[in-house]
DNA sequence: TTTTCCAAGTAAACGCTGTTTACTTGGAGA
DNA sequence: TCTCCAAGTAAACAGCGTTTACTTGGAAAA
């Protein structure tokens, strides 16, 4: 991008004010009350203004979702690259859990939510998905030459493990673990998240 | 119910043919889709009308997941109560995969979507989630009987269990498993579930 | 038999929503 | 100085869930 040029840089800032405070929005009161009228007028601006810098709502919150993408990835790659691969692979778990209790509206947009899906040819956050694949199987993959989880494709023990986490995350996000009321669903899911764990560690 | 008053048979009747309406034209188009006036544009009434059975459109699509309900207790109801538990806990698992690509809409509608959520005392639909997740810890127990599983909670083990499921049908209704485009997302849905049942039967 | 009354149904409106058409305006470049 | 266009806007459009105010057919009361 032409960061030098003014007039491209002041298109960019503003830009980045809607998407911001979209965000900020979308984040108290989800998705269906995160009108454009709502945020246009947070900004200043008409309502119009926001369809110059974005396509529609649903362009709007999936370059959002690109953001959530980015941010999610950094969760990603605090886990460390050596030592124990079954440690590592607890860790990712954590560290998913961890993304999803602290930015559950993000989460919501990027995994559960049908608005911000892209049907572009060039889907940046289908790259940057495949790229958390990746480091998810490159540890199971490891986990494999440790002598781990032997006799299954990679592909499917990564959708096993993945589908876990998402299930008791979306469970939580979508608000159906209010049948249990004497505990909090947090810890709830990060025992649940420990067995499963422990099963990985003696399969 | 007076079944024997034609008037309030047919008050009931009027009641079935809207939730009936609702439900299939739910199915096809989605929820945001489903509109009060599309419903009752179909069985040829005013949109007030509707508001006379039902007190809004949430009111009537929690009717409609109870319905729902009652079809997912029947897919359980056909596991067999007796047998090897573990087979018996394979069999559960492959019928809520069964329910969940046979009535994807269903499915959303009672674990992903936020409308059809009551907030009353007397939650029929809690209730029959409570006797599902009944039938599911009647299972896990036997297992523990049998000797497998053991020196977990069953809340917590019943937890994971359905969280696993729950993650692989969700990401595929809210299309997240589009990254595999070399296979149908079922089939890779029920190998990975397999992989999950291999595990806990090793465990 | 006549009158009353109410449940069932409706037309039209209200206040929202995302989005578009048609317009204004300030400032850079010719 | 004049032209032109990008940036921004007011107002409208179509559609949404929902409500107000109205009509009407038929059972029950007189």
């Amino acid at each position: 991008m032409d960061l030098e040029n003014p007039k491209a840089r002041e298109k960019m800032e503003m830009r980045e004010k809607i998407l911001h405070t979209a965000s900020q929005l979308f984040v108290e009161r989800g998705f269906e009350k995160t009108t454009i009228r709502a945020i246009a007028e947070e900004i200043g601006y008409s309502p119009r203004t926001i369809y110059l810098y974005f396509k529609d709502k649903d362009d709007l919150f999936y370059q959002m979702s690109l953001d959530a993408f980015k941010l999610f990835v950094q969760y990603f790659q605090e886990v460390p690259t050596d030592g124990d691969p079954l440690d590592r692979l607890c860790k990712l778990g954590q560290k998913y859990l961890s993304f999803a209790s602290e930015h559950p509206g993000y989460y919501d947009l990027m995994f559960i939510l049908r608005s911000p899906m892209n049907h572009d040819e060039n889907d940046e956050t289908f790259e940057i998905g495949m790229k958390s694949k990746g480091i998810l199987k490159a540890i199971v993959s490891d986990c494999q030459k440790a002598g781990y989880l032997q006799g299954y494709e990679i592909e499917h023990l990564a959708l096993m493990i993945w589908a876990e986490v998402h299930g008791l995350v979306s469970l939580h996000i979508r608000e159906r673990l209010k049948m249990y009321p004497d505990m909090d669903s947090v810890p709830r899911i990060e025992q649940a998240h420990e067995i499963f764990v422990d099963m990985l560690r003696k399969f």
